[in-house]
DNA sequence: CTGTTAGCGCATTCAT
DNA sequence: ATGAATGCGCTAACAG
């Protein structure tokens, strides 16, 4: 067994009036609620002023003296206080609390969006709710409802909000809310994203340009995916081959979408794939029939995940600015919170296709 | 630009006596909070009942007459209320909310374990609040305060609480708490996972059954990870060429330490990865300097990701039951809050290695 | 700069 | 089965 490493053990100079704090026992005593959490109350006697100096010393020390600043920490310190943020924001009307809404957290793509969201409104005293809506949206209504139920001062979706009732509930509801990876020219308030079918197009145009032509597309099921599939066949200007691939979307379910392609399309020449695993698992499935990528078979991806770049060959992709879109999702939250107007609505951050060695190939 | 897709817009027929709603307007009421939103107290009056009956009727409905919960959700219905469970919470003592204290969203490892204890919850009623520490102790203090602040139900930790004054706190809380993925003998509360030391062993084991001289270690900084290196060289009876590599823990890195590692043990012809991102790495440089895997070189990974199995070759690793981690940690935070006693304070799920391919190498 | 008063919206007591 | 009173812990508005 493991012992803890850690820090030597350091223990709390507590002395409080109702203090009992007893060093050697500590890790014994087994369900020591001790008495009950201290209060503002308990820290505005202890410091020997009222209960609001006491709150002002800590939300806005500015506006308190020194002395009484000074009197109203070692209070804090004495007692153990820990504020309660749900007390305050009943009344503030501020809880300091965002709710994230993600389709799931095993869609890796939207990771660094979720990582960046949560670490800037960390830095602005925030806390990121989590929900999953698993792609359904009944789902969605209800994890809407639970979320406004926690009074969050902003809602940040992936994706666009799906049900109407939910979009009129959030617009009346008087929350900022972001919708993001994706577009429309009316959100419920604000969007950060791009095209979807801008991107299919863009990418059906490289393909084109290539002068390939037994192409495939290998998409799973959702819906942003299959706008980027729409806009692969406009560009194309004709339909063409394609698997489907229902969630969850990892390396096994490219292997077998490109074997179920290429029964349709058996001198398949390129395939565009709606994520970068799904193009990994297309490379792998090729490479073992031995269909040699890019010479044979050139192989597009989505999202520009951590491994394309580095893989042999590496794979080329569509970039899209995750981490930005959390960052921004995040700043306009708390920019509006802090009275900032609603100037604009939509952000369309684009995207890039980062050409690489799996789609070196000679038309 | 892409319409939204959706339901056919679905008009609320809203009729209270402070709506205004306006259908063909609310797309462009810039900031519509309309009036505030319905409280407890608008309902009650609206179905001419007290404030408390409407309270029953939504929180324990088996109480109340069957007339007066009809008119209660008839009520609940045309004035569009949502509860406000920070209201609640304060007299209630239970949020309805559990701290979820993650290293970083983007170690993908952690990941089932995350959304699992987000659906467990979830389906309970409950939200998550999810923090990210970075592998900073400090930051997991003030996280972990800042958690506190928000009454959570329960606090659920991937790893152990490094800061013994957190410890300290978080047991004068009385809030439940879960620390998982790893083990040990004297959790905060309670804690869910297994022994990276003996994860170590088994896989130092496993290499010394198979007779291989030449060994390695590539391994990410983490505390967990070191664990592991040291049960690995314990089974290995003798240190063993390694390379450390810096977060994040991509296959970039994992091509990187191979190269590192092949410097300082130019025989190398067995090597155990911290991650199967890193192992896959390893095979990806290997092939690129013609090290053939398994044949010349055998690589073991941790963590089975959702691509191991199926890469050629696929990827020997150890399992470990993320998902099941999760979902004990919610339900073990959910039956307290119910009343149930803390009976047991260790979970020890164990781990189980899967040979595959990558390992299939004669010594 | 500090204190007093008055709630935020709901759920727990106790009453009927 | 329903209601009245009370207060959770904190902060906005005013006063001094």
């Amino acid at each position: 067994m493991p012992q803890r490493h850690g820090t030597p053990a350091f223990l709390l100079a507590i002395v409080q009036e109702f203090g009992e704090y007893q060093p050697g026992l500590s890790v014994r005593m087994d369900r020591n609620q001790s008495k009950k959490a201290a209060t503002l109350h308990d820290v505005a006697k202890a410091a020997g002023v009222s209960v609001i100096t006491a709150s002002r010393a800590l939300s806005n020390p500015i506006v308190v003296s020194d002395k009484t600043l000074a009197q109203v920490k070692l209070a804090v310190e004495s007692t153990g206080y820990i504020p309660n943020f749900l007390a305050g924001s009943l009344k503030s009307k501020r809880s300091l609390m965002v709710a994230g809404i993600v389709p799931a957290l095993s869609v890796q793509q939207f990771l660094p969006t979720v990582q960046a969201l949560s670490n800037t409104l960390e830095a602005a005293g925030y806390t990121l709710l989590l929900g999953q809506t698993a792609y359904r949206a009944e789902r969605e209504e209800d994890l809407l409802n639970a979320m406004i139920s926690r009074q969050p001062d902003g809602i940040v979706m992936i994706g666009l909000v799906q049900s109407e009732r939910a979009r009129e509930r959030l617009k009346r509801s008087g929350i900022p809310v972001v919708e993001t990876w994706d577009m429309t020219h009316d959100p419920v308030d604000m969007v950060i994203g791009f095209s979807h079918l801008e991107v299919g197009r863009a990418v059906g145009r490289f393909f084109v340009s290539k002068g390939w032509r037994n192409v495939g597309v290998l998409t799973g099921e959702d819906y942003r995916a299959q706008q980027r599939r729409e806009g692969f066949v406009q560009a194309l200007g004709r339909d063409v081959p394609t698997a489907v691939i229902p969630a969850p979307n990892n390396l096994a379910m490219g292997r077998r979408a490109l074997v179920e392609l290429l029964e349709k399309a058996p001198a398949l020449d390129a395939v565009c794939c709606s994520s970068d695993m799904l193009a990994h698992g297309a490379i792998v499935e090729a490479r073992a029939r031995g269909i040699r990528v890019p010479e044979d078979l050139a192989v597009c991806g989505f999202g520009n995940a951590d491994f394309s770049a580095d893989m042999a060959p590496s794979i080329t992709t569509v970039n899209v600015d995750g981490p930005e879109i959390g960052n921004l999702a995040a700043s306009l939250i708390v920019d509006r919170r802090k009275g900032a107007p609603a100037t604009r609505k939509l952000f369309d951050l684009g995207f890039r296709i980062i050409e690489r060695e799996s789609t070196n190939r000679p038309a």
